[in-house]
DNA sequence: TGAAATGTTGGGGCG
DNA sequence: ACGCCCCAACATTTC
């Protein structure tokens, strides 16, 4: 019997998926397997609704995928080792292949799942596909990892040859017919989901997202990537998240784009789009090889920062009601949408860590639990970057404005207006303060209508007091 | 992948 | 004509 169980995690693909592609060079009898996990679903609350109904509509399309080839997805709920235990003898496989994971949990799991069924004969195997560099491919020339972006970058870009061509996805396989789970929903597995997804899960989405990115926004992404009111983001972050689309692709397509590029704007789009995807592997392997992070800042003098870490303070900052119109419309933008634009995570981290003097884990696992992109180590690289504790990070007294950040970012106040129609009266000169209107021009709050204080808030907190404390904070743990 | 404070320069008003 | 002051604009330093 030749027949290998292919374990899909957060690889909901068959294209190009290293795993998959391993196993078919030895068989085409397939066990395709997906488990709803009680050990993530019932024990953690950094998952958030959003992820899940992105990974369920992901994996009904990828259950039609395999039937299209042959096969059929096998879904299970349970806990990871037990389900595993009676998949392997429900089909007599003889092996387990997988894509390997950076999470210092997933890890620990996976080293599990390799003891135990190497020891019952099975052949287990992990590969590399959510990266295009990991673990210790890439060190100083000391010999260690890297820690600091800008030199990991230029060892990334050195061996850029080396990453793999795409594989195609299978033309044929066979499954056995064992027991499947039919798809669950959001409130089957206890994650019941309010907001409304801007992107839609599956790999046929994934690439139709994917293409349109590359040829229309790409060119311009330089340019208009740091403007939330504009649509200049490349939206694959959920699909690099569950692996619905690979990021070899992505890397492949994006290099031979560059190949023919016309301009130098355009040229410097592919190149900043593409250095996103070398922070995205950096992370990855920071994560992997300073697994304390998870838990503590990477800094180990700022391990023992003074937070303030009010309550009140915290729920205005998660329900936008701090009185800052850009920090309240980026984080309406997450509640309501699952998805905040990258430059305003920056102002809302800034602004929690450094004006609401919160501990940036707060934050973190907030982001996880609205977020439908949430990984572990970009979320948990990007709060400790803001937050001035983490690897590379950016020094602590670099404190953002968040009144200067709005009219540089968001000059018009569009997307403001666009997340908080309260405001919508407010001109143009107020929109980005407007608590100013009552000192500078009283007149005009009655004439708009707008009641500061009670119909939108006043500011919860004066940022140039709260920098000064952040700089002592920071100082005295130095 | 800042911002604020401080320093420098140079044009224009003015005695 | 000249020095002085003011202040905007820009540059540098500091947090």
């Amino acid at each position: 019997m030749n027949r290998i169980i292919v374990w899909h995690r957060r690889d909901l693909r068959t294209h190009d998926n290293t795993a998959l592609s391993n196993a078919l060079q030895e068989t085409t009898d397939i066990l395709p397997l997906f488990i709803f996990a009680d050990d993530i679903l019932k024990q953690r609350d950094d998952f958030s609704p959003a992820c899940v109904k992105f990974m369920t509509e992901s994996l009904k399309d990828l259950s039609a995928q395999y039937e299209r080839i042959g096969g059929k997805l096998i879904l299970r709920r349970g806990f990871f080792l037990e389900v595993l235990h009676e998949v392997v003898r429900e089909s007599e496989a003889r092996a387990i292949y997988f894509n390997e994971d950076y999470e210092p949990a997933a890890k620990a799991r996976d080293n599990d799942v390799i003891q135990t069924f190497t020891k019952l004969g099975l052949q287990v195997r992990a590969f590399k596909d959510q990266a295009l560099f990991a673990k210790q491919e890439l060190l100083t020339k000391q010999g260690k990892p890297y820690t600091v972006f800008t030199p990991y970058k230029k060892a990334w870009l050195s061996q850029v040859h080396l990453i793999p061509t795409p594989i195609p996805a299978p033309k044929h396989l066979t499954t056995v017919a064992i027991h499947s789970l039919p798809p669950l929903s959001n409130d089957e597995l206890g994650f019941p989901c309010t907001q409304q997804l801007l992107v839609k899960g599956g790999s046929t989405e994934g690439e139709r997202q994917l293409a349109q990115f590359l040829s229309n926004k790409i060119h311009r992404y330089k340019e208009l990537r740091d403007f939330p009111a504009l649509d200049g983001t490349s939206l694959l972050s959920a699909h690099l998240r569950f692996g619905t689309i690979s990021v070899r692709e992505i890397v492949r397509r994006a290099l031979s784009l560059l190949e023919d590029a016309k301009s130098e704007t355009e040229k410097i789009g592919i190149e900043t789009f593409v250095s996103e995807l070398i922070w995205r592997d950096f992370y990855f392997q920071i994560l992997d090889n300073f697994p304390i992070v998870e838990k503590e800042s990477f800094q180990p003098s700022f391990r023992h920062l003074q937070w303030e870490n009010r309550d009140d303070y915290f729920e205005a900052w998660k329900f936008g009601r701090t009185g800052f119109p850009i920090v309240d419309a980026a984080m309406r933008q997450l509640n309501t949408t699952g998805w905040m634009h990258n430059r305003l995570r920056m102002i809302v981290a800034s602004f929690l860590t450094k004006d609401l003097l919160i501990d940036w884990r707060w934050g973190e696992r907030y982001f996880m639990q609205m977020l439908v992109d949430g990984d572990m180590a970009a979320n948990n690289g990007g709060w400790q970057w803001s937050a001035s504790t983490g690897t590379d990070a950016q020094p602590y007294f670099r404190i953002f404005n968040p009144t200067s950040q709005s009219q540089k970012f968001d000059p018009h106040g569009k997307f403001i207006k666009a997340f908080l129609p309260e405001l919508r009266a407010v001109p143009e000169k107020y929109i980005h303060a407007p608590h100013e209107i009552l000192q500078k021009s009283p007149l005009l709050a009655r004439e708009i209508g707008i009641e500061l204080g009670k119909d939108y808030p006043l500011p919860i907190i004066d940022h140039a007091v709260q920098r000064e404390k952040a700089l002592a904070m920071f100082k005295s743990a130095k």
